[in-house]
DNA sequence: GCAGGCTCGATCAAACTCGTTCATGAATCT
DNA sequence: AGATTCATGAACGAGTTTGATCGAGCCTGC
């Protein structure tokens, strides 16, 4: 990428959050934070953005709050994630579920050279301004609170497509295996996703096991590999292991 | 390859991808970094491009998106998009094209009880708060320089849809009314977006008038109406009157 | 108000890019 | 045929960008 490409996407970055701190901008567009601190530097000299200590501020809608930029992660739900990411090989192509739970996967994707497919607006907006990663966008219906994209035409595009992986999120996994979801209408899309993908994921920490949720997405049969962690409940576990399974702990 | 022939392909290659290193350009076209140098020069000085350290930029020239330096016609063109904005009735659908026109006419559109379909991605940021408005985005591959979705995935998702007005930029109308774009890739969608339309408004400032482009778009009679300013060519208006459609000047 | 962790700017070496120069070969002119 | 023009690629020194490192300064929690 060229310096100024770079350049107009931090600013472009950082009119889409408010502000952004060095690391988290250096890991979006793969350099250096020296590098990121120069070009803040420049920028601000242009004054197409302001300085703060730790990252910079976009210069219209600056009143934002900056304590997101330092946010704290959840340290247990990230390593799932990072897990997840792991399996990947570069090259591969992927495929990331509305939730938070995706959206941490595809934070650990940075700087890598992959196809992500997604109907998260989330993940969208995480990855925008990672050249490296071919993304590609589900059509659908913008559904504010859950930052994702629903409806037939979601179905449809997915009818398109075949990936290599898909990281699926859950609302929990019930005692006998099965993936249940807390939400209706994303179930469709779940279940046309699951058709989409060769290998199929589920991301689960352990308040998911058990769990419930009134939508039931698919059989444990349905999976290729379940990724979670020590403590969660050993006997859902086994079942899954029973269904040909393959359970990861992170 | 003719050298003439070869800077016409540049230019076309910074078009499409938004901007192009001096090493892919010279990858690219089989021919040596100093010629690729050399033929930047010259394009630069033919203001045909940006000469940026390390490659080049394409030059803001169609309806070129997100460039920063566009505040020079900012009014002129605020106003068509108002005017634009103004045809539509709420409870009606409506589709938004790539570029900064139909941004522009979605930042008219706050609070309003629409249904508004779209690829493009900073329509997408503007609408994406706004509770009022019903918003679908088409899937496709994400052109991250055009903040834009194309590819087959966007051209499938606009053959399961239909809309009442369709708002279409230009990089320029020809003399004879043939609409026009800049960029090879983005005419397949904005030809699926015709015919997913009822209405099809065409936006074009003084500047488009008579304009250029590599690519035809459409022919003058596929549209209902043109909004446009005064000061844009008499006899372009004339030829597209004479086709059927009615020219509006805000 | 102190300690520990971050962030900062400065500095340096390595990698990259730039414009210039020169030699080569093809096409055109004399 | 010989001379001239022109585009091209290789080579080179100068200038630019980048990532790593380091000491100084700033923030936060205790």
């Amino acid at each position: 990428m060229l310096p100024k490409q770079r350049q107009d996407q931090i600013v472009r970055a950082l009119r889409a959050d408010g502000a952004g701190g060095v690391k988290v901008l250096a890991g979006k567009l793969g350099v250096s934070e020296a590098t990121i601190r120069r070009d803040l530097e420049q920028l601000h000299a242009e004054g197409r953005l302001t300085r703060v200590y730790g990252g910079a501020l976009a210069v219209d809608g600056g009143d934002e709050p900056f304590a997101d930029v330092n946010a704290i992660h959840a340290e247990e739900k990230d390593r799932i994630a990072r897990r997840a990411a792991e399996l990947v090989t570069d090259g591969e192509s992927l495929l990331l579920d509305i939730g938070t739970t995706a959206l941490r996967v595809a934070q650990h994707l940075h700087g890598r050279s992959l196809t992500v497919v997604t109907s998260n607006l989330a993940v969208l907006e995480e990855l925008q301004n990672d050249e490296q990663i071919e993304l590609i966008v589900l059509g659908g219906f913008v559904r504010r609170s859950y930052r994702s994209l629903v409806g037939y035409l979601t179905e449809e595009s997915l009818r398109q497509i075949h990936v290599d992986w898909l990281f699926l999120g859950t609302s929990g996994v019930r005692p006998d295996g099965r993936v249940m979801d807390s939400t209706m209408i994303e179930v469709p899309v779940k279940r046309a996703m699951i058709k989409a993908a060769d290998q199929v994921v589920l991301l689960a920490d352990r308040t998911k096991f058990p769990g419930h949720g009134v939508a039931r997405v698919c059989e444990p049969g349905e999976l290729s590999m379940v990724v979670t962690e020590s403590g969660a409940d050993e006997a859902t576990r086994a079942q899954l292991t029973e269904a040909g399974v393959k359970v990861v702990l992170a």
